[in-house]
DNA sequence: TCCGATACGTTGCGACTGCAACGCAAAAGG
DNA sequence: CCTTTTGCGTTGCAGTCGCAACGTATCGGA
């Protein structure tokens, strides 16, 4: 072999700048060249390592899961025996409170929208949610008879709601902070550690 | 004048199109001859109606908006005084259950992705939703004194929670009536009625 | 009856798209 | 040394895009 190059860094390379233009411009803005011109490389370059443009989109795809991935497991957060802060730490990567999570929360949304069209790509996406929604499940049976929802619902509830209080901090509809707080409360309710009622309720429950 | 037509009607018909093209094919596909087609007239008189493609886009939001207006005006369980059966009603047009939403829905996920580069459609978009937002705070807040949220968490919380549900049933990771349970629970939360748990809890309360 | 405004349809332009094809340089193996 | 494989750049092509310009037909008012 001539130069001898890490095929799948190279790619990373290129993908990364993919979700640069992606989160940036748009995904209508994603073309062979754009993504080039990013990158720094020749389009010619691109079509080198991406035969096809779906080929291209698809792996990038699946660095941002990677990224995810890799983010929960060096956080001191995620290991423990905790159900609840387990599970906090798991959905607060999904929400876009610093530059990195808004650019790949900006790329989920477009990908969403992607996903419409391209049954691979939705394939892919469900398979990842599905996933969370099994290990969000089972923390919350884990921590045992608690929250006023069935689990199976606690679960389907936090991630829809993660994925809602995405989209509307990335579209300017509400601050990090608010999204932050009202992912713990309702992991409070899912956990049923329900924090005191705003104004006098009926009868205050506590563990 | 000549040929003395509606205006307003025949902008709605091509915003028609265009809604559909989103829906079936993506935002991506969107444009002036795709629109014409799918129609049945010719791009000239597309561009004869909205001078520019921005012009077309925003007007075809406006009229989704206004679509989901016109359908809560007319639904018996949006009129009435259960603050409950109001919030309910109001957030159950916003999931896609029916092929009319989904359509809807389909248009507003690629609309959030369209939103990221374009300034004046995200503000439309934001206004619409702060203004449901307040709606339904001001509706957990007629209920008084009942759910274990602060009323402004309870009504962001639901927002972004039918906001991901949607978005996790178009991409066929949910059943639209596991989506319509897990809404119905939240409420239940946000609403301080909560149903009986799903294991033996500690003390079942109940109103 | 002429005028002009409105409602379209047609054409063309420059820019851009994904992609195939080809070309050349470098390096490992014979 | 020479062939072959791999890395990468260039060119070209058919198609699409938004949009401007122009043409025409139709009608109401003067």
């Amino acid at each position: 072999m001539p130069k001898q190059v890490d095929h799948h860094e190279r790619r990373t390379l290129l993908a990364d700048a993919l979700l640069r233009v992606a989160a940036n411009r748009g995904l209508m803005d994603v073309s062979l060249r754009h993504v080039a011109a990013e990158a720094g490389v020749t389009a010619g370059m691109v079509q080198h390592y991406f035969r096809t443009k779906d080929e291209m989109m698809i792996f990038a795809l699946d660095v941002v899961a990677a990224r995810v991935q890799a983010r929960l497991e060096d956080d001191p957060d995620a290991t423990g025996d905790d159900p609840r802060r387990l599970v906090g730490a798991l959905l607060v990567q999904l929400l876009p409170l610093d530059a990195d999570r808004e650019l790949e929360g900006r790329v989920a949304v477009a990908y969403h929208a992607y996903a419409a069209t391209r049954p691979d790509v939705a394939a892919r996406l469900r398979q990842d949610t599905e996933g969370m929604r099994a290990a969000v499940a089972g923390r919350i049976r884990a921590a045992g008879h608690a929250g006023p929802l069935d689990p199976e619902i606690a679960a389907t509830g936090l991630l829809a709601l993660v994925e809602g209080l995405a989209v509307h901090v990335l579209g300017g509809h509400l601050a990090p902070d608010a999204a932050r707080a009202t992912l713990d409360g309702h992991l409070d309710v899912a956990f049923g550690s329900v924090s005191t009622p705003p104004r006098a309720a009926r009868s205050g429950s506590r563990a």
